[in-house]
DNA sequence: ACCCAGGATCTAC
DNA sequence: GTAGATCATGGG
């Protein structure tokens, strides 16, 4: 243990780190350069520095096997196969497989993505990872050899996710005062929940939890436990769904019935191709907007206001 | 100062 | 069973 490993993989199709780890399935991972396409980052208790050049994937990590490395992405599922099958079964899903193309579907571990997602609802990306962060370097071990990683890339210890043990024993005064808010209770009492009645299997028993009701549930159906048939509707989604299908954006029976007629089993990485797309074009166009907004002085125009 | 975010829960009808 | 208020925090 505590070896540094390497593995180059090539011939990789339907791939891009962006789309990867970008479009919401997982919080860990960071892109470090600016041109190539770098990212380092944490799976459960291994850290890694990973690259993808043309059709090459090249992994560097404190530990874990190829075969472990392929699993976590997915690289033994015919993704050009799931995209044709999504567009025969309705053609208004193409422009979304096509900007989201590279996606995959991470092979996480239950805990850290049952932890993940009670900490996501009604909550913003950005702060979703800044809460895992700060409790993974409060509450997880750090991760060995982390640091001779690639120093330049990896500039600091990386820690791994806490285990059900350490989380469960976790103060949740001390989860409050770590700015987790209202979800510390949630937490600290799906550990316990988690260390005694084993892991969960079923929505039914994830909806079992406090703080999971069906959203989070269908992602962990999804991430988690790898149900590739669930379609978790979030806001986002409601807003795709009644944008390009014309439901109304309260209607969240009928988009699931839906997916689950039109996709079936692939219902899941049609969730993800649409989330990705949708998400990533509000967020450029709302970049556009503050441009011109800039562009046209409309923004300074405002005298500061005199506190008291 | 305001609305929103990969929502869930509690209460009141 | 379901509409409405509330939850803690900070991104934009």
């Amino acid at each position: 243990m505590g070896e540094i490993v390497e593995f180059v993989i090539e011939g990789i199709k339907d791939f891009d780190l962006t789309h990867i780890f970008e479009c919401g399935q997982c919080f860990r991972w960071t892109r470090r350069g600016a041109s190539v396409c770098v990212y380092g980052g944490a799976a459960g208790d291994l850290a890694a520095v990973i690259r993808f050049d043309g059709d090459t994937l090249t992994i560097k990590s404190t530990g874990g096997s190829e075969k472990f490395w392929r699993g976590y992405f997915d690289l033994d599922t015919d993704y050009g196969e799931i995209k044709r099958t999504l567009i025969a079964a309705d053609p208004l899903i193409a422009p979304a497989a096509a900007y989201g193309g590279g996606i995959r579907i991470l092979n996480q571990k239950l805990f850290e993505t049952i932890i993940s997602f009670v900490i996501s609802q009604n909550n913003n990306i950005p702060r979703i990872r800044k809460n895992i962060e700060s409790l993974c370097r409060r509450y997880g071990n750090v991760i060995e050899n982390s640091d001779a990683l690639e120093p330049e890339i990896i500039t600091e210890p990386m820690y791994a996710f806490p285990s059900p043990e350490s989380l469960a024993e976790a103060k949740t005064c001390e989860l409050e005062n770590m700015k987790l808010g209202y979800r510390s209770q949630y937490i600290t009492d799906a550990a316990k929940k988690f260390l005694e009645d084993g892991a969960p299997s079923s929505r039914e028993e994830l909806l079992e939890y406090r703080g999971i009701g069906p959203k989070v549930a269908d992602c962990i159906m999804l991430f988690g436990l790898r149900d590739t048939g669930a379609f978790p509707v979030d806001t986002w989604v409601k807003q795709v769904m009644s944008g390009v299908y014309g439901f109304d954006p309260d209607d969240v029976v009928g988009m699931m019935n839906f997916a689950k007629s039109r996709f079936g089993r692939f219902a899941g990485y049609a969730q993800q191709y649409l989330f990705y797309y949708y998400r990533d074009i509000q967020r450029q166009k709302q970049q556009a907007d503050n441009l011109s907004n800039n562009k046209n002085g409309c923004a300074d125009t405002h005298a500061v206001p005199e506190k008291s």
